[in-house]
DNA sequence: AGAAAAATCCCCTGAAAAGGGGAGGCGGAG
DNA sequence: CTCCGCCTCCCCTTTTCAGGGGATTTTTCT
């Protein structure tokens, strides 16, 4: 029985990574490398005139977030099975790309034999998911339920006192007044069980609340 | 001419990233890929029994921080070449790794042609650092230039308050009196040109001031 | 449309922190 | 030995925060 082989196309920007996945897929027989790229740009290139079955991308790339890429690819290619590729099994990023169109995402650290399987299986229009990466997915659909907590405006209040700023300047940045920030500090200071700013700071910034670092 | 070539051994816990340098190093006549471990523990094993001219070695292993396996090694073979590879061109392990004895350091998205002049050269007993990792040292070294500022009691005062200690409770902690506390916070505050404690712990969290993340 | 949640604003009191000053002991570096 | 930095402690005042209420409007979800 002749089966066609799974084109596999890589976006990676370590030239050790691409070195390595291509040396291990090579020696399926059932997976042929049809090219590879090392930025979104010239990804997209690829796409314009030649396609693949499967694309193994890494979520940090130069120029554009592996989940933007993600986006891209399947509003222009639905068909296209992406897997998501990253040394982080940080469950945010791992939830986000599947809520892209991505059909698997594996660590790094993956055997060979575990990326083939996940090749196979995502070109069959199954799911895959690195253990590591999933066991981070559903600990971050814990955490949000956990604490749904925080509403916006507490958000936009606590990155200001993370920032430094007090009441007055605060009600100041947001055209509300000092009672109103305070309440919405009391608020946030009773959801996240702190006693002060300092542990409400601590907290923000632990638990990733407010961007920046 | 006839020249030995280089026994290089591996040491990184991804397989993907073993495979890669080992396909690229096998395309190079000069450089013989002697073995790999994917622990710091086999990796140990290895060398009881056998040898190589340099090691390629990820500063994140399973079992034990290639900065203390660096150490370990070159205490038993001092005439071993060391090159730390990481993705991460943190400044700080790169910093650690070279004091360790390691002999240079070059990231994972290193091209195919620098780690084989980075071998060679590291062969040859000289030092190689990718661009970015020199750079990312130089930066670390010039903040730590920047401040050292902080005592150890000041540092002592500022792990409590960001763990949400009021003065009161710090002096207790630490047997002093509450006005001390406050003279060491309003140290901090200067030194640190916070103008409040939200300000305060933020730089602190930021900047690594304290332990714990 | 009606209930729930969020956002807005205000009062009060006491505690803590910010900002300023001064001062004595102690140990290391010049 | 003397100076300087560190640690220690205290005084003062003003501002900000913490904790407890209560109240209104707007948004959101059903």
């Amino acid at each position: 029985m002749i089966e066609k082989s799974i084109r596999v196309f890589i976006v990676d920007d370590h030239p050790m990574v691409i070195e390595g996945m291509t040396a291990m897929l090579q020696q399926t027989p059932s997976i042929e490398v049809a090219g590879y790229a090392m930025t979104a740009a010239s990804c997209l290139g690829y796409f314009v005139n030649q396609t693949a079955d499967v694309v193994l991308m890494d979520i940090n790339l130069p120029d554009m977030s592996g989940i933007d890429l993600c986006k891209v690819l399947k509003q222009k290619f639905s068909d296209l099975r992406i897997l998501g590729i990253s040394n982080l099994s940080q469950g945010s990023y791992v939830q986000e790309m599947m809520k892209q169109g991505a059909s698997g995402y594996v660590l790094k650290n993956a055997s060979k034999e575990e990326l083939v399987g996940a090749i196979h299986k995502v070109n069959q229009g199954k799911q895959h998911l690195s253990p590591d990466a999933g066991q981070a997915m559903r600990k971050e659909i814990e955490k949000q339920k956990e604490m749904p907590l925080i509403t916006k405006r507490e958000k936009e209040v606590l990155a200001l006192i993370v920032q430094g700023l007090t009441n007055p300047a605060i009600a100041d940045k947001l055209f509300i007044s000092a009672s109103t920030v305070d309440s919405h500090r009391k608020s946030l200071l009773a959801k996240l069980d702190a006693k002060n700013t300092a542990a409400l700071v601590s907290y923000a910034l632990n638990h990733h609340l407010v961007e920046e670092e």
